[in-house]
DNA sequence: TTTAGTACTTTGTTTAACATAGTACATGGC
DNA sequence: GCCATGTACTATGTTAAACAAAGTACTAAA
């Protein structure tokens, strides 16, 4: 992958982490290091310093809550889980994706798109 | 569509815009107004403001070139083409966006991402 | 007590979409 | 000829989210 479409990649991002964590959370609770881990495993994710202040701002806005759970080596971890919220909302999430998705690819075989007018000569 | 969700469209539009247009230019030579028609007739464009400096991106990027064309009623138009480059883009981008959706799509039907870990009890 | 590893937090940067105002050209009505 | 209207392009500022990296805190083992 070229430095230009590893950018873009980045960009497409934008905006569907938030379905992909919900979607992941839809199997149960789980603590951050799960969720990058699931992530990185379809090269959804880079790094963990995206992850983190994206589960506040879900935590914030009550998608999500969390609850202490002590660890077996190292500090306690926060288990995060869906709310009611956050199960509504990632119903509407799954369908403005798909409906993306399908808009994006409606463009694939386009042959001609422009509204008839010939381009005039100069 | 919530404002929530909304937003959440617009952030999903970003990285994608690029692909989308080189998907419209791939059937000929287009104007801007062409371009803007196509993408809002699919939901996935909502203003103008944005697709004027996104050409102007690409064309400095080299990906695009453009030419004066006369108007019937109005101004000169700068009709885009792609580049050798913007083909090769293309296909790129192509490839990129693929593996993304799949990407994305594979997380639709977990119901366990954990490492298997359960959680303890606090 | 120190060292290493894990987990969470904080701060700043970058990028692209969005929003809006502004300039320029051509045509038609007066 | 002059002005209003519509079309096309340009310029400026804002916002939001991913990225990047440094920092804090807790635990266990050497």
């Amino acid at each position: 992958m070229t430095k230009e479409t590893s950018k873009s990649a980045a960009q497409m991002r934008k905006g569907v982490l938030e379905l992909c964590i919900l979607r992941i959370l839809r199997g149960g609770e789980a603590y951050t290091s799960d969720i990058v881990d699931a992530l990185k495993a379809v090269d959804l994710l880079v790094v963990e310093g995206t992850i983190y202040p994206l589960l506040t701002r879900m935590k914030n806005a009550g998608t999500l809550t969390y609850r202490w759970v002590e660890s077996p080596s190292g500090p306690p971890r926060k288990y995060y889980d869906m709310t009611d919220r956050g199960r509504a909302l990632l119903k509407e999430l799954e369908a403005t994706w798909n409906q993306f998705v399908d808009s994006v690819n409606s463009l694939e075989s386009n042959t001609d798109t422009t509204t008839g007018n010939a381009p005039l000569k100069s």
